[in-house]
DNA sequence: CTGAAAGCGCTAACAC
DNA sequence: GTGTTAGCGCTTTCAG
């Protein structure tokens, strides 16, 4: 930058307002700064700025598995958004595992990140007190209540109503769950749902009906031959995200189970696969795209200004395809 | 940092020497930095250190669609291995667009990274020289030669051909392309391997059996209906990606067209989803975590000092499933 | 409308 | 084994 300005004649700190254009500076002197800049090819620092400023142009996505097409999803949506307002983002994985998620939080205070995003999995809210004391904004996306942090939070109320309403419909009773880990953070919000919309419909969710297990493909057909194997067996199977239910379909398939003839099979989350398996999987969509809108748009009220942490929630989708 | 050094009784210096190790410091003097840093939950601030080393702990990788399965795992595992050696890895999405390819790598010299990797889709060889000049490594995951850059390239030649045997073993012979985009840097590459290989077999790709489109479903299912309104109907169709063979397994399905009876069909990438749709799509797997581990690798190297650009190949592998 | 200069927080000579 | 200090490249008062 001084390199420009003797080149120019001006002073470093013209150089600096022609770029920023935070005050007026005379035509000629700031055509002949930009000369001086494309005649030497130079590029602000960002670095520099940052620390001057105290602001940085970076925010951290955090999540357990960028793989996960629903966070890839997430992440496409959060960059796309955040871009108009000069962020750029870091897209961190924690592999489901509370050190790393911990440890990731602690990176993005060291790196003065301009905010964070984070789908807690078996984060604690005080592990959030870091970021706090940093002043750097959090914005959690989870179904349960993070402390006094901006939340994006899914409303999955009338969607897993209409689930359990077709399900249910043509006389099935006996619901069964593939259920996430238990000690995830705030349990398995899926699963609490389901139980407490049952009632409504005169079942209940009998111990022996509900498994757990990972977010994984496996994770599901274990599950599922599990379910199988019980004196009763399910006719109706809800599993906690699509890679499970796509796991169970692998298990029915093996089992000989018609799908949706002998069990009913739901999922979650209504990954871009869950259109293409046959048959084509019923899911409830967590809409990820609007996850990454609303994000962005709480944080970018945070880096105006905003400090009363605030809510929104996003609404989930009843998807009925064939396998429900 | 000066206030742990006032809290300890010590110099600034003396802090950053504690936390970098660089020089060997007297226990008892390095206890009362480490408890003072404690009391006062102070943590280095990466940007200052970034700007006095000169060295920043952030690479971008580029890439045209994050949510595309294939880079998801890419980003996955480039941060998985480039995490050991205290990077973070910076996402950005160009959306398949050249300007905007080009935006990118000017933001990452503004940025003052340590690296990119790139995955150019419609970048030519000579934008890169900004990096460059900037100093900054790059890293080139593409089929085609991108001047003196380190390039991680596939070598797809045995899993082609492996796959033009496979096809042709019963008796097919008009072998049918839905390609990618034609202005794509450096053409389609899979499809000149095919039009490469497909001699051996006695076979050619005629010039009406050929068409192109986007890398999505629906321009699958647009090629496949094209193709199949030819007066003489392939009996085997390459796809450029797995997207696209879903697309085209669309198309079938609602044309009544039996995969693999009345065609063959054969994808590129092995996504996740591949072994999802039925019949299981046999394709053509590129490997990306490999490539990540090949970028990370190059990268490295480059950090460590190495000058001479090198390229890695990493094998293509055939997958035989259901659809061929 | 422009310039001089302080200082963001850190590292790495250089001195003792 | 430890301290002093000069910047890294920028932004932003304050002064003209």
């Amino acid at each position: 930058m001084a390199e420009v300005a003797s080149a120019a004649g001006v002073s470093s700190a013209t150089v600096s307002y022609v770029l920023s254009g935070k005050r007026a500076v005379a035509p000629a002197t700031r055509a002949a700064v930009e000369s001086a800049i494309a005649e030497l090819g130079f590029t602000v620092n960002a670095t520099a700025r940052s620390l001057r400023t105290g602001r940085s142009s970076l925010a951290a996505l955090i999540v357990p598995d960028i793989a996960n097409p629903f966070y890839a999803q997430l992440a496409s949506s959060l960059q796309e958004q955040l871009r108009a307002s000069g962020l750029h983002v870091v897209v961190c994985n924690t592999g489901a595992d509370r050190e790393e998620e911990r440890a990731l939080l602690a990176e993005a205070v060291q790196q003065r990140f301009a905010g964070v995003v984070i789908t807690p999995f078996r984060l604690h809210p005080e592990d959030l007190d870091t970021l706090a004391e940093a002043g750097i904004p959090a914005v959690v996306s989870a179904d349960v209540s993070f402390g006094a942090v901006d939340l994006v939070k899914p409303d999955a109320r009338s969607a897993t109503l209409q689930a359990l309403q077709r399900v249910t419909a043509n006389q099935r009773r006996r619901i069964a769950v593939i259920a996430g880990p238990r000690d995830a953070t705030g349990g398995d919000p899926r699963l609490a749902m389901l139980r407490r919309l049952a009632p409504q419909f005169g079942i209940s969710l009998p111990r022996e009906l509900v498994v757990r297990g990972e977010h994984t493909r496996d994770s599901g057909a274990v599950g599922f031959t599990e379910l199988m194997s019980r004196r009763e067996r399910p006719d109706a199977v809800f599993c906690a995200n699509d890679m499970i239910a796509v796991g169970a379909m692998d298990a029915a398939h093996d089992l000989g189970v018609d799908i949706p003839g002998e069990v009913a099979l739901v999922g979650h989350d209504d990954a871009a696969f869950a259109s293409l398996v046959r048959p084509r999987l019923t899911t409830i969509r967590y809409p990820a795209h609007d996850v990454g809108v609303a994000a962005a748009q709480l944080l970018k009220e945070r880096l105006d200004g905003r400090t009363a942490p605030r809510t929104v929630r996003v609404r989930a989708l009843f998807v009925a395809r064939g396998s429900a």
